[in-house]
DNA sequence: ATGAAAGCGCTAACAG
DNA sequence: CTGTTAGCGCTTTCAT
């Protein structure tokens, strides 16, 4: 292993002089910079980071920690998250917890030794776990509140509002909450956005809950929803919308023929089906990078800074998953398109 | 920061002491032991990895490195391997190349320092540069043959024969392989199969070269399928059997009606779509379980042990896009099910 | 602008 | 079994 020393020696200078051509570049004469440069290069040199972190107290690691990493809302955050932290010279270690509150706490507290910051994605930790746990190490957290942490909330309100309304105009009366586990913050605003979006669109709501958040969980819930009367369903993302169809294609119901789905997420599953789903789209990667930002923000502003919260827009967009209501029972036909509101 | 320091004093012993009861605890009295453990658990004290790695050169840290994080193939793996290595009580360090070999290379060369390893997935790197870097830190590399390295293969050879078998077994003659970017390992193997299957099973086949390994280089590869003559088609992944079932949908062509598409991967959104995909089963999981115990092999032998090199199976999975073959042209009508061979 | 020296948190001989 | 000591690779005063 080559180290500062070898460096130090092969080009006649003190260590010291090597240390400060590479982290403060500008106390070195620009003579003796290109040397130790020219020499570290030809050497193979590469600063110890773990050996730096011991003295400067700054690892330049971070931590990123999700529920599920083969779930596919994730996929496309870490990607952009750990893009980004490279782009600020950040390394970062990803975990999974395998939905398991425990593994998370564990993780953070083995972790927080050799990172500058965690990012918490949609934790399943409780608000008080996490506020004892932020005196370890800062946080930053996405898809979830947790009071004077920097969070960066994906506003799917928005979107479940237009979803609600597309559907409503469509001439659905009685629709469907497909929620997903309680006590994540994304649920918790579907459902009380979906409710007040129905009540002002006049449209009945009924919440079915809790289900898996995955395409088992749509299975399961098509046998509530077939034969229901409800003709449209917004589901808690696109995994469980895709099982419904399928459960509801097993019960000889067609969608958009007969009912009408909509998933969250814009997955890539989501986008390839057919018909291609109608979802709303998380800008996850958009999450990933401010989140990373943010988290940085706060490592370099000690407990100074306010605690920046940034809400990134969802919106609606309408695929194929989505068709006019078709009455079920012998109720009025209404006019194909726009019949309410 | 409670260090190990703290530790010492508060319980009365030296310090080395207190470094022993965690790192060779039965060098230290039970008694001394239990109070040492104590105190550390009343004070929060973590053992900081960093500083430990300094001393010992094992940071029990774990690189881990692939080309797209938001290609589904990779998610299951980067989930396996990274639960594997906590098992082990390592950390991993994620990193997406976005298929650039140079940051592929970057990256190895600034992880280096902070991981006692690093696993290649896929890796677009050449091997001569693979091995140059090996000096510095141990591989293990997953889908790729490099002399002397640690590998894991998932031999889709097995389930390319298996899916030529499939195709000809249903009267299927001349065949289409739509095959990804050349210089991966899969993408080679797939083609040597493929051509070798194809010649015993006595079926016309086509190679069809090189394709995005994504979505769009189905879709674009349709053109060339289409009115070819060719009624089945071997995909790359699934993410092209995808594309090319969707561009040949838009061509007015029905999958398994007029053509059957496999592809590779078995993954979620081939399992979700409709027909749902035949396809060969990556046990990405298994891989990367397995690289990450053939990594850590190595770095315990040092350059001791001879390189392993692990086979796992695939297998063809028999869903809905492939059925009996219908001649386009005027070609003799052979009767449905297994007509050749 | 550069050198000297101390120290980050921890482990690893070596004594006792 | 426990204390002493040196040092891992690097940064950071403090001198010069």
């Amino acid at each position: 292993m080559v180290t500062i020393r070898d460096v130090a020696q092969a080009s006649g200078v003190h260590v010291s002089t090597v240390s400060r051509t590479f982290s403060a570049p500008h106390l070195v004469s620009a003579e003796t910079r290109n040397r130790v440069l020219a020499v570290a290069e030809g050497l193979g040199y590469r600063p110890n980071r773990a050996a730096r972190a011991l003295t400067t107290g700054r690892t330049h690691n971070l931590g990123l920690i999700v529920a599920d990493i083969a779930n596919p809302f994730f996929p496309p955050l870490i990607k952009a998250a750990q893009a980004q932290a490279r782009e600020r010279d950040y390394h970062v270690f990803v975990a999974d917890t395998d939905e398991n509150p425990l593994m998370e706490q564990e993780l953070i507290e083995t972790l927080c030794k050799q990172v500058d910051g965690v990012l918490l994605c949609s934790p399943r930790l409780s608000n008080r776990v996490i506020e004892r746990l932020r005196a370890q190490v800062p946080f930053a957290v996405v898809n979830r509140r947790v009071k004077g942490l920097p969070t960066v909330l994906m506003d799917v309100g928005q979107g479940v509002r237009a979803a609600v309304e597309h559907l409503a105009g469509l001439g659905h009366r009685r629709i469907a909450l497909l929620s997903g586990p309680s006590g994540s913050w994304t649920s918790e605003e579907m459902h009380a956005t979906a409710t007040d979006a129905a009540v002002e669109a006049g449209v009945d709501l009924t919440v079915l809950r809790p289900n898996e958040p995955t395409e088992q969980g749509g299975l399961a819930a098509a046998a509530a929803v077939a034969g229901s009367g409800m003709t449209g369903v917004l589901c808690h993302n696109d995994l469980v919308a895709l099982g419904l169809i399928e459960g509801l294609r097993g019960r000889g119901l067609d969608v958009p023929g007969d009912l009408s789905v909509i998933g969250v997420d814009d997955s890539l599953p989501g986008r390839l089906n057919r018909p291609k789903l109608t979802t709303i789209t998380m800008p996850t990667a958009a999450a990933g990078r401010m989140a990373v930002d943010l988290l940085l923000a706060a490592v370099n502003a000690g407990d100074a800074g306010t605690a920046a919260l940034a809400r990134l827009e969802t919106t609606l967009i309408v695929r194929e998953s989505t068709g006019p209501a078709v009455p079920a029972a012998p109720a009025a036909r209404l006019p194909a398109g726009r019949a309410v509101r």
